[in-house]
DNA sequence: ATGCATGAGTT
DNA sequence: ACTCATGCATA
């Protein structure tokens, strides 16, 4: 897999853009595909085909009744003074994070590839899912301390990470190459990867204890990121890195993440002495935008309707955001979330 | 640590 | 309009 291929595989697939990427700054980007497999995915999970029947035929009914089902214990009052949902963005100006000087450079994704066909989890039925599991619980290191660490929280800096990306092919069809990235160790198999849960797993207890060792934050290590100088890969989010150590992303994108983050765990216990904390480049004020909060009512109504129908239609997500009194936005962008959800590791 | 959101690339 | 990778804002 590598990059030879990649032109070639590239081509192949759609033409289009496959070079994408913007103009100029563009990164290269290899790691490619992500997976399509989303039909299978989709196979996977409990009521495939029937449902489409079945539901066309009830739909409302369906609805009133998942509706019903969440309502059962809110039952009686459940007026809600003021409006739950609130979509106020107050992102006026701009769209994209002024903070990052240049334009845009988004280039997005990283991604991994692949495979999987891991089929998970119970979607829904038991209801929400919460998914709290794991075991570890919050650490939190406050303060890092440790070395210089300039832990300073805030960076902002906008996105710009720009790890590659790229497109692969029809789904189902085809299964798409590898990631380029490295690692893979061994068994060799063939080529590609094996996308072996348990290394993921441990590498990101590995990682989170040698970072915390070494003082850092996980804003920290994001902002580091993009002085690795690795081709197409610029900073990530505190988020992410969280993410990353608690295995909370999908299995591809813990895979072309690991490669990044090992190199950096490299680096960072090479240089102990001296990783600096990007310079922020604040750039004024921004604004910030609103995070538009569900309430509790109307979430279990949403859990409620999406265990029945974890992809409304359109107009099921209209018909269901005027009984939440939610935007038709909000409610749409809520299943998203949830179904991207529950195929996290 | 997570909820809600954006955006590129696909369908 | 969806999926995926990510991120800002926040609990």
């Amino acid at each position: 897999k590598k990059e030879v291929g990649l032109g070639v595989i590239m081509m192949s697939m759609n033409s289009k853009q496959a070079f994408s990427m913007h103009p100029i700054l563009h990164e290269p980007k290899y790691t490619p595909l992500h997976s399509s497999s989303e039909a299978i995915r989709r196979a996977c999970l409990p009521t495939p085909s029937l449902q489409g029947n079945i539901f066309a035929g009830f739909d409302e009914t369906l609805l009133q009744r998942a509706e019903a089902l969440a309502a059962v214990d809110i039952v009686s009052q459940k007026n809600h003074p003021f409006k739950p949902d609130a979509t106020y963005h107050t992102m006026t100006s701009m769209t994209c994070t002024p903070t990052s000087s240049s334009a845009h450079l988004h280039h997005p994704s990283v991604l991994g590839s692949h495979h999987h066909h891991h089929h998970h989890h119970q979607p829904s039925q038991g209801l929400e899912g919460d998914l709290l599991d794991h075991l570890t619980p919050a650490i939190s290191l406050g303060g890092m301390a440790g070395p210089d660490v300039g832990s300073s929280a805030s960076h902002s800096h906008a996105h710009m990470s720009a790890i590659n990306h790229m497109s692969h092919h029809h789904p189902q069809t085809m299964n798409m190459h590898p990631h380029g990235l490295a690692s893979h160790a061994s068994l060799g198999s063939a080529g590609d990867s094996e996308p072996d849960p348990r290394e993921l797993e441990s590498f990101a207890e590995r990682f989170k204890q040698r970072r915390i060792k070494l003082g850092v934050t996980q804003a920290d290590v994001g902002s580091a990121l993009a002085n690795l100088k690795i081709p197409g890969v610029g900073c990530l989010s505190q988020s992410t890195i969280c993410r990353f150590e608690s295995l909370t992303l999908s299995h591809n994108n813990m895979v072309a993440l690991k490669p990044i983050l090992e190199a950096w765990l490299e680096e960072a216990e090479r240089a102990q002495r001296e990783k600096m904390t990007k310079p922020e480049i604040f750039s004024g004020g921004d604004k910030k935008r609103k995070r538009t909060s569900i309430a509790a009512p109307e979430k279990r109504s949403l859990e409620a309707y999406f265990a029945v129908q974890p992809r409304p239609s359109s107009e099921k997500i209209a018909a269901i955001a005027e009984k939440l009194d939610l935007k038709k936005n909000v409610v749409r962008v809520w299943f998203c979330n949830q179904r991207q959800k529950q195929k996290r590791m």
